[in-house]
DNA sequence: AGTATTGTTGGCCGAATGACCAACGCTCAA
DNA sequence: TTGAGCGTTGGTCATTCGGCCAACAATACT
């Protein structure tokens, strides 16, 4: 604007899915304008053609952000400490921390997934395949010191863990109680050590957790 | 029902709402056409417009079919026990099988939520809010058999629990390993004891809940 | 039989949408 | 100073949307 130079360019396209990001979450993709878009992104609707040339590239670049930002702030959080446990409990936060408070790029990842072009699916759904694998890795390396139960199926364990997180998103109100950090920690409580008192805890607890294990098979 | 007089009157509602149902699942509440809605429900636009004035309309009945179901469902499921705490295994094995393989009034509810208009926002809310007490007070009867552990914010359990279930609708895939019960009755052993081994849980873990109880009004 | 009620038809309408573009200004290298 | 591009402008375009309705059909009631 006032600037010289190149007064955008990268920071237009900054705008652009930052103010998409807002709105896709706010009334989803579908319901979204284009021009709406535009006009929180202070341009034009040309000027927001001329940079991603239809409505779903910006849904997939916001999306392929998401990942990336996922990924990124995890990263960071896990980085404080080398306890593969430890380690699930900062992440589970950070993935948290993002999705409440830090941009729209992952809400709109998780829960406008329907509204991607048929086109455009398998690429982004690469890309959240490497945001899944990253925490089955971590699960791996948490179950790998042995403290955890042994008998665990760490794909549906992530899916458990991440779907209790992820719905977080929908009823979370900023301002409201606990922090999207103690809830996180509350809920890193509930997984690692379960809702029932350890006074009725059941002796063959970990004979349960084995049969789980082989009962996934049959229909 | 099966009677004659008027040949659809509710048999049509009921076309439209399932037609509806299944096409708001797939692709979203904005994403569909009223058109789409009429074809699939075997009628013209029109008739559509007769019975529901507007789309919306035909999304809040939806939904508050979502709710009515949900509830049906689940109390059906617990009537099997007496006991509260096996209660919750099974209803939450209702609620799965419900979002999973029944009808999508329930999906819709949970997942179009911000679709829904300004005005009848409110009114869906309370019938959400139902069925959301209705969870909690099986929760505090299970809780009041004092076999769970003391310290728990139930509210937040219930989020804790219900969104670990729900997530499961974004990518569950009918015929592919696990039954929806199956996956429910995993979740609930996770829930109930936790992923640590019984080996590795630090003697001081009950007050570890109760610290967590306490901690949530501070910003 | 005649009348009222209920439900359906198929098309119409204004509004809004996504995509698009020719003209234009601005910045900077030469 | 100049010219070549990058980036913006503001509007156009065909299409499709949700909502609507007057005429019609079918059924139920009297």
């Amino acid at each position: 604007m006032t600037n010289a130079q190149v007064p955008s360019s990268e920071a237009a396209d900054e705008r652009i899915l930052v103010a998409a990001g807002k709105l896709f979450r706010e009334k989803g993709f579908a319901a979204t304008t284009v021009r709406e878009i535009a006009q929180a992104a202070s341009m034009l609707p040309g000027s927001l053609h001329y940079r991603y040339a239809s409505k779903d590239d910006v849904l997939v670049a916001l999306m392929e952000r998401g990942v990336r930002r996922a990924i990124a702030a995890v990263t960071k959080g896990i980085a404080a400490t080398r306890d593969p446990v430890e380690r699930l409990k900062l992440g589970l936060r950070a993935h948290l921390e993002l999705l409440c408070q830090g941009d729209d790029s992952l809400y709109v990842l998780l829960y406008d997934f329907r509204s991607l072009p048929e086109g455009a699916r398998e690429g982004v759904e690469r890309s959240r395949g490497r945001y899944e694998a990253f925490w089955d890795g971590m699960l791996y390396e948490a179950w790998g010191t042995g403290r955890s139960r042994s008998a665990l199926d760490l794909d549906l364990v992530r899916q458990f863990g991440m779907g209790a997180i992820n719905w977080v998103a929908t009823w979370y109100r900023p301002g409201s109680g606990r922090t999207p950090a103690q809830i996180a920690d509350a809920f890193w409580t509930y997984l690692a050590f379960g809702l029932m008192g350890e006074a009725s805890r059941p002796a063959d607890v970990e004979s349960q957790f084995q049969e789980l294990l082989t009962k996934s098979g049959e229909e």
